[in-house]
DNA sequence: CCCTGGCACTCTTCGCACGCGAGTGCCAGA
DNA sequence: TCTGGCACTCGCGTGCGAAGAGTGCCAGGG
């Protein structure tokens, strides 16, 4: 197990690192930190650190930085959140505020993490999976063809069109237009399938087949998870990422481009605080050299979706989880509230 | 004037310039087109484009380099569109076929347009303005809460919350909803507000402050041109700008995320054709390296919304115009049939 | 009058040697 | 177990010289 001062140490070297970008050597450390030991005695803590893989030499006789499992170590044991300040705090939730609809919401929160983090936002709308239904309509558009719209409790509106089978009446569309909501208006995606099963069957012969098919469409609406949608901001923070540009950037822009990448990689993250994955962590190459901060925010208790930023690797850990974790509470405060 | 072969030389600078990227100089001019000319005439009138301003060097004894107003008279007088290649076209067709909502339309354009050009695409939604109304729903969310949805013949769907003054009864629901209707499905935006003016007269005196709410709420949703969204993509290719990473890129992708900017960018270009914006005539600064491929694209006869491509000044004009023409007759078509 | 070949000149780029400085590893001693 | 000292290794910046590409200009020929 690793001594104490060896972890001092190695949570002086990520620090000084991610603030200089630079390797970082014995004799700088000791003038930096107040360790009360010699460069000579940093020398010997670096290498047993670098023999377990927590650091490592760009080349011989340069200083040290951090490896994945470096930053790894220090964020699981060295590191803590670091909390906003309250003006801060405030100026979140001003920001927030002024949101008038559910993509003005997003929006305002792709770019607010951004700026704080000084980094690339990701925000995926609230999912539908486990919201609750405010409102099934249909519209007639022509004699044969529908219109379903869900509208969901965070605000979200999805429409489809519906071919049916058979001419639909005016009476039997508020019929099941009304039959529909009294059962789901207010319950959760989930249990929507077995709540509408029997339905057809209240209806006459002729429009069972444009019933079911309305609810055959409503579920694949409601199941259709990979119509998930995110919002990326603040690509522009990608420019910071080193000297050695393009080589850097494209696989990331790529992946940022790649929404179904994006949108597994938040997916993967379950804890219920923040997560945090670092450099090969990520499943996805492109993203090799960048950490992902990652949070679920939601209206309720709940999380209904995911936010956070992908960055370097050398980045400002506690920091950049304070900056998500707090957007994310002050998000689902603003969804609960509309 | 610039006599014929001048405007040749140009012509050959041009071209080889957007190929190598590398100031071109007389003696691999004359090797690579067959001008019959020797390198020292063609020194002679480099020199005089020189002085005219079409083309420049980067320092002393290196090879020219178009300038702006190099580029300029070149997509003006000197090359054509270049049209797509039959399987090309193909292609596209197939690719935008498969769309199955307007978001997957614009998305898929999006894609193609990056793939084809190598560059970055940008897709306006189509616009409001010029579209008429399918159909207007109103729902109950609550006694004194209403949702206002609008469908265009664009298959775009905005919806609005109207808070009403006072209790709203199903009948009278159900009679502005059907009057709605009959008044304005169909017709196009601008028509709208004189013919619901006289609406509210219709109605009880209750009823009347909550009709002209939704009203008002209907033409605030029709004029409002500044929610116009749009989508871009294929910012990787920005990699391929060029060698001097940072300093070029960043301002282009600071300006990207700005949608106003965007926005204004294509709304300017009022051509019935394709429009190309070269370098410094594009009014923001952050593009001043950069040119504009852009083109108005609708489901008739009228464009409706505009897309195009952002690239370096240094791009293949006649191809890059050639696919943004192609692709937006395309889109065109399946947004008709639809 | 325009084109051509030749020539001198200018700059950039590249390779190379060199010295400096930062940083390391190791060792002997407290 | 920590410390100071010392030799060693490299990367980086600098200066210099040669090479190469390209230009401008000029005198001669069609």
């Amino acid at each position: 197990m690793l001594s104490e001062r060896r972890l001092q140490v190695l949570r002086a070297i990520v620090q000084d690192y991610v603030g200089t970008e630079e390797p970082v050597g014995s004799k700088a450390l000791t003038e930096r930190h107040s360790l009360g030991v010699s460069p000579a005695t940093v020398r010997n803590d670096m290498a047993a650190l670098e023999e377990e893989g927590f650091i490592a030499q760009p080349h011989t006789s340069a200083g040290r930085i951090p490896t994945d499992k470096g930053y790894r170590l220090f964020v699981d044991k060295l590191a803590g959140v670091k909390p906003m300040s309250p003006p801060e705090r405030r100026a979140i939730q001003n920001f927030l505020e002024g949101a008038v609809d559910l993509d003005d919401v997003v929006a305002r929160t792709v770019r607010l993490l951004a700026q704080l983090t000084r980094q690339v936002a990701v925000v995926q709308y609230p999912s539908l999976t486990r919201s609750t239904v405010r409102h099934v309509e249909l519209l007639a558009l022509a004699p044969a063809r529908l219109m379903l719209v869900l509208i969901t409790d965070t605000g979200r509106v999805e429409q489809r069109m519906v071919d049916c089978p058979a001419p639909f009446g005016e009476a039997s569309l508020a019929d099941l237009r009304a039959r529909l909501n009294s059962r789901v208006a207010g319950r959760r995606f989930s249990d929507v399938p077995s709540l509408v099963e029997d339905l057809p069957e209240a209806f006459e012969a002729d429009d069972r087949g444009t019933v079911s098919t309305v609810l055959s469409t409503l579920l694949e609406t409601l199941v259709e998870e990979n119509e998930e949608r995110l919002m990326i901001g603040g690509t522009a923070n990608l420019t910071r990422f080193g000297h050695d540009f393009p080589l850097t950037i494209r696989p990331v822009l790529e992946a940022l481009e790649e929404q179904v990448v994006l949108l597994k990689l938040l997916g993967e993250a379950q804890d219920p605080g923040v997560t945090v994955r670092i450099g090969h962590e990520n499943a996805h190459e492109g993203l090799n050299s960048t950490s992902v901060v990652s949070v679920g925010y939601g209206s309720g208790g709940e999380a209904v979706a995911k936010l956070g930023v992908v960055g370097p690797t050398r980045m400002d850990y506690p920091g950049t989880m304070g900056a998500v974790r707090a957007v994310a509470r002050y998000v689902g405060q603003i969804l609960a509230e509309s």
